[in-house]
Formats: C-alpha cells, sequence, structure tokens
DNA sequence: ACGAATCCCACGTAATCCCAAGAAATCCCA
DNA sequence: TGGGATTTCTTGGGATTACGTGGGATTCGT
C-alpha cells in the first residue's frame, strides 16, 4: 500500500479494557477505530502463534500480507503456517457503534470472561483476558528495560529515516 | 521528512515545571510547542524502557519511526519491545491552549502528583515527577562531567547526522 | 414458522473542546 | 535605563460532542 508522502503510517498503540455485554459485544477502542482505512470492511481476528493465549487482530489491508507468503503452496512448513493463520482466522464485522461480537471459539482460546484487554502494537493490535495481558505488559516492559541496551531502538535520526 | 535547506533541526530543550489543574491538564512548554511540526497531530506519550519513573514523548513523525522496525511480527523478541513501545504509548492531543491531559495511567507510572516536569532531550522530552527528574538531571550532569573522556557522546554533528 | 444473530435507535454519562478573563513576561519608546 | 503598553501565556469554567450501554426491531438461516 503506497501511502501518500508525508502522512503518516497508521499505529495502534495503547491498552484499553472494554466490557463485554450480555450478547457477547465489546466495543472497540475509538483509538484504534480512528485508524481504520474503511470501518465497514472489518477485521481479521485470529489466534496468536507465539503461545500466548491472546488475539491478533488486522485489518484487511494488512492481514493480505499474509497471503503472499503462503505462495509455496504445497510445502509443509508453508501449509503449516497457512492452516494456523487462515485456519484460525475470522472476519469480523463492526456494528454501527463500532462493536464487535467475539466467537467463542476466540474468547475460550483467549479464555477471556466478560472484559477485553486491547494492546495496541503497532500496525495491528491483539485482544487478551486483562489480568493476563496486564502481565505480558509488565513483562514485556522488564525485559525491553534489562535488554535496551542490545536492543536496536530507532532512536536515530530526527524524520525517522532508519533504512 | 526532509528538512528545508538551512533551517535548524528541531531541538527540545531546558527543563519546565508545569502545573496540573483539577482536570488533569498541562500545559506543554510554549518552548516546545513551538518546535511542533503540526501542533494538531498531537504527542505520543510512553513509559520510558530506561528503568527511569519518567514519560518520553514523542512527535508522531518521530514516534513512527518505530513501527519499521517490527516487521517480524511473531519473533518474542520484537513482541515484547512492541508491547512495550506501543501497549504503553497514547496519542494525546493538544487543546488551543497547547494543553494535554495525561491520563491516569501515566501519573501513576511516573508518580506524578499535581506538577510535571518537562525536560528537553534533543530529539525528543521526557516528563517527570519535579524532585525525580531535577535529581536525575543532577545525577546525569554529574556522572557525564566524570566519564566525559571515556563516553561518546552525541554531541557530535550539527544536524545530527549520526547514520 | 421459529430461533438466533445482527442491525438500528435512544438515552445517560464522561470526556473534550472552546471561550473568556487574569497574570506574567516581553517589547518598545522615552 | 526605566516605565508603559502590548502580547503571550496560564488558568478556570461552561457548553458541546463523542462514547458507552442497553434494549427493541428486523433479517437471516434453518
Amino acid at each position: 500500500m503506497a501511502r501518500s508522502p508525508g502522512a503518516l503510517p497508521k499505529i495502534f498503540a495503547g491498552t484499553h479494557t472494554k466490557t463485554i455485554d450480555a450478547k457477547g459485544r465489546v466495543s472497540v477502542p475509538p483509538d484504534f477505530r480512528a485508524q481504520f482505512d474503511s470501518p465497514g470492511q472489518g477485521l481479521f481476528v485470529m489466534r496468536t502463534v507465539t503461545g500466548d493465549k491472546a488475539l491478533d487482530v488486522f485489518e484487511p489491508e494488512a492481514f493480505s500480507g499474509f497471503v503472499s507468503n503462503s505462495e509455496q503452496v504445497f510445502s509443509s512448513e508453508a501449509m503449516d503456517s497457512a492452516i494456523a493463520i487462515f485456519g484460525s482466522a475470522q472476519k469480523l464485522r463492526l456494528d454501527r457503534e463500532g462493536r464487535i461480537v467475539l466467537p467463542a471459539e476466540f474468547t475460550e482460546f483467549a479464555e477471556i470472561e466478560d472484559e477485553a484487554y486491547f494492546m495496541g502494537l503497532g500496525r495491528h493490535f491483539q485482544i487478551w483476558e486483562p489480568s493476563r495481558g496486564r502481565a505480558k505488559r509488565e513483562e514485556a516492559h522488564r525485559k525491553t528495560t534489562l535488554n535496551r541496551e542490545t536492543i536496536s531502538l530507532p532512536l536515530t535520526g530526527p524524520g525517522g529515516k532508519v533504512s
């Protein structure tokens, strides 16, 4: 996707805890909704493959990036990736108020009960069970603090020219 | 973004103590505001990953530099960094008077009560609890004085050519 | 035709924006 | 160099908008 020069990339940031109502509906944080190219397109949700009990959420445009990676249809590794990603992913639509309904498959996988913890990760975001998500975040912050010398942070040039 | 030739690079310098009003609003120092490319774009605020109880503040353009480094979505180290950075970051908008509202999450992390201590760091700046920030500043000055021969400081080229 | 999921509408709340007045610093001129 | 005038900044409060929440109506699938 070519972004017009000068325009800033879309960024999902911050964490938000949202309640799930009796019908299983959750409001997607407004901060996130504001980033969507076309809210009517819906969102792709999948089980994360990092071993965490969390869900990855992508916009259609971003999610389609996974397609090109699985061109070698018959290699067993690509096959597994494709199954893990596309087999578990579902496209969810937002209602007029910006809410989605998380299918039981996902709430069970992430062990989500009546609250959802949205966590922005830059290009996409995740959904966690609140206490689990908070713990993960604290841990990540701690690890990053310890490793910050070895990790290359793009704190470099003005304008963020990294390439 | 390319800065027009001859123009000076943006520099956040100096420290400013600002009070927080009953609604949680703080005036961003005018010195800093004058540096912003587009005040309407808002600012990204995040917990610092240096182990300090402080907040890092970036302009959108600078902050977006973090995005490009998180292409490997599922590597665990990149994952932790992404969570630490984007999970804690929030985009804050300035009102017409140049004030921002610091969410409770941030004031709690930095243990800020009713005063915020803004500290310029060159291309971005930080927000501290005043006494803590002042102590950090003194300590940094002392350490730098002692180690100035051995430590390579990015006080190098005008224009900030780092690459 | 029945059940279930989705869509749509309306209300209460909370956050945001905007306007206005006081205070401080700055600038200009004598 | 001192004083006065102007501008900028800060602070506070009121009004407006956006958001969250719940329930009813409609559609889809079976």
